[in-house]
DNA sequence: GCGTTGCGTGAGCATTTGCCCGGCTGCTGA
DNA sequence: TCAGCAGCCGGGCAAATGCTCACGCAACGC
């Protein structure tokens, strides 16, 4: 009780202390004046403020290089929507460049009057999306999963994407209870014969708007290093040509699909090609250009949110 | 030509600064290496970014001293909606305070997605709302003025809040093209008999949602300072008991509206009383709080944008 | 009872930032 | 053509900031 208690009072000081420095404009002994703090004190609250995610940075000024870049992409790749972001130098996270604009994006989505039902996926570039979305009650929209929630380890789910975002919009939400990727191809079977996994899927295939990550499937892929595929089951694919994967659906250099043993295993939805809702992918990075490039080519993704210098690179 | 395109670069060149300072936090010296220019540019670029609003910034964290006092007030006043921004210190600037609160209540009402008619008024804190809106494509919703649009100088109008809300939405907008405040009783009424200016009275008369600021009627009362009444008419309604002014309607401490001289000749829509719809007030400082009381004590307004410091002077 | 551990605190210091000032460049008008 | 002027640039410096380290205190286990 004390321990939640002082924990929310901290936050809150830290919360002040963050909106006076960066609202205010006050240096930081005036606000330890203000509190009644040492300057210090000021500083750690501030950065904890930072830390915590309670200050919210958005850039309003689109750039005339980003501009062009998207202009480019969505002529080449004959994309429904595309955003380029500012790349955050060599050393940044391209991730983090992404997340602000793709929840831009999102909440575009969201401004849509009638209901819609929106399509998640998973991965990191996602998750960066949802915490910067800001909170607000939008319960008119459903928000569905297109992957399994339960991980190898029996946890409840990894990146938690949808919780995260239903959370934020206080939207209906579906979640699929059926494993990431199972062990055989007949206990998938027996998850999507249940009759609440049907419905979740059927939600998801006709969803009005996806969003979803693009996964690389070079030695670093995501699908391996979370542990959802072996280091020999990631050669056998890379040998069948894989180079990306979007949902957990691998696909070649040319964006088909490739059916393999671990493709009769992955749980969730497999996105049909060349739709025409819009589908959105989200991925920034040099490891991810080839992923990226076949996924377009292939129409797996019909939109996308990237950095500059991946634009750059898918244009070359 | 090239006057336009630099302004364009330099702009650019600030976005990119600002975006390397405030979201890769980079320091100074790292983001002149990676932009090939001096320290000195990038400090001046970010200082630039940040004048010229290119960095938004928001607390995404509701402090616990502000929701008890929001509760407070909602009790209170019986009020539908209640905002209370922390404060910005003593020597800070409470219009500066509440906009980005302000702007996300407003920006709160256009998710939802049946169409709206949203009236507003004008003052420096509605244009410190319009600042900090979102630009967001959201044109099934009509902004529409409350007051009119033709300042005593001939002027197109003052703070242009109609314009710039619409603008940064895209939403079809209805200015009121009369003056602010009329000459004569006569010509306020010739004004108020096209047929145009009918049409937007009724639509602002009818609107789901109002936004207005609260003017004090203090010696320092925005309608004399900017010039709509003079120093004698402002003393003849204070010897009424005026006290507080919203849209240019005048009311008295018990928040009954005043007819004088000058209610004859103001231009625009009064607010009626204890409507039913969300009429959101958005002020503070102290110089405003007797105003502000007087107005929810007469449920000119149902709803209020306020800062801590005036909420507690509210409760007192 | 006592040592240990973990967290928060303040002091001091290195780095970073904001700003002023002198100098330079490029434009303008006589 | 050249003086005058305005705006930009970098040097330098003072203020502000971020960070590390040693210390104190309370909780915990032995």
């Amino acid at each position: 009780m004390s321990r939640a208690e002082t924990e929310i009072t901290t936050l809150d000081e830290a919360a002040r202390a963050g909106w006076l420095s960066y609202v205010g404009g006050l240096t930081q002994d005036q606000i330890a004046a203000e509190l009644g703090v040492s300057r210090q004190r000021v500083q750690r609250l501030v950065s904890r403020a930072l830390a915590e995610g309670l200050i919210r940075v958005r850039l309003d000024h689109r750039m005339g290089s980003c501009l062009r870049l998207e202009a480019e992409l969505a002529r080449r790749f004959r994309l429904l929507e595309c955003r380029v972001a500012p790349s955050l130098g060599a050393s940044g996270d391209p991730a983090r460049a992404i997340a602000g604009v793709a929840a831009d994006l999102f909440e575009r989505m969201l401004t849509r009057p009638e209901p819609l039902v929106i399509a998640v996926g998973t991965g990191r570039a996602l998750r960066g999306m949802a915490d910067e979305l800001q909170p607000q009650l939008c319960d008119r929209h459903r928000i569905v999963s297109l992957i399994g929630n339960i991980a190898p380890d029996g946890s409840a789910s990894f990146f938690d994407v949808l919780m995260r975002i239903a959370d934020k919009l206080q939207a209906p939400h579906y979640p699929m209870a059926v494993p990431v990727i199972s062990d055989s191809a007949e206990e998938r079977a027996a998850f999507h014969q249940l009759r609440p996994v049907q419905a979740v899927v059927a939600l998801a295939r006709q969803a009005d708007a996806t969003f979803v990550g693009v996964g690389q499937m070079g030695n670093d892929a995501p699908l391996h290093k979370d542990g959802f595929i072996t280091a020999a089951e990631l050669a056998e694919v890379q040998a069948q040509g894989a180079v990306g994967e979007v949902a957990g659906n691998i696909f070649d250099a040319s964006g088909r699909y490739i059916d393999s043993g671990i493709s009769a295993r992955m749980g969730g939805v497999r996105i049909a090609p060349a739709r025409e809702e819009p589908i959105i992918g989200i991925a920034a990075g040099p490891t991810k250009v080839q992923a990226i490039r076949a996924a377009l080519a292939g129409r797996i993704i019909n939109g996308l949110v990237t950095d500059e210098a991946t634009a750059q690179a898918l244009l070359d």
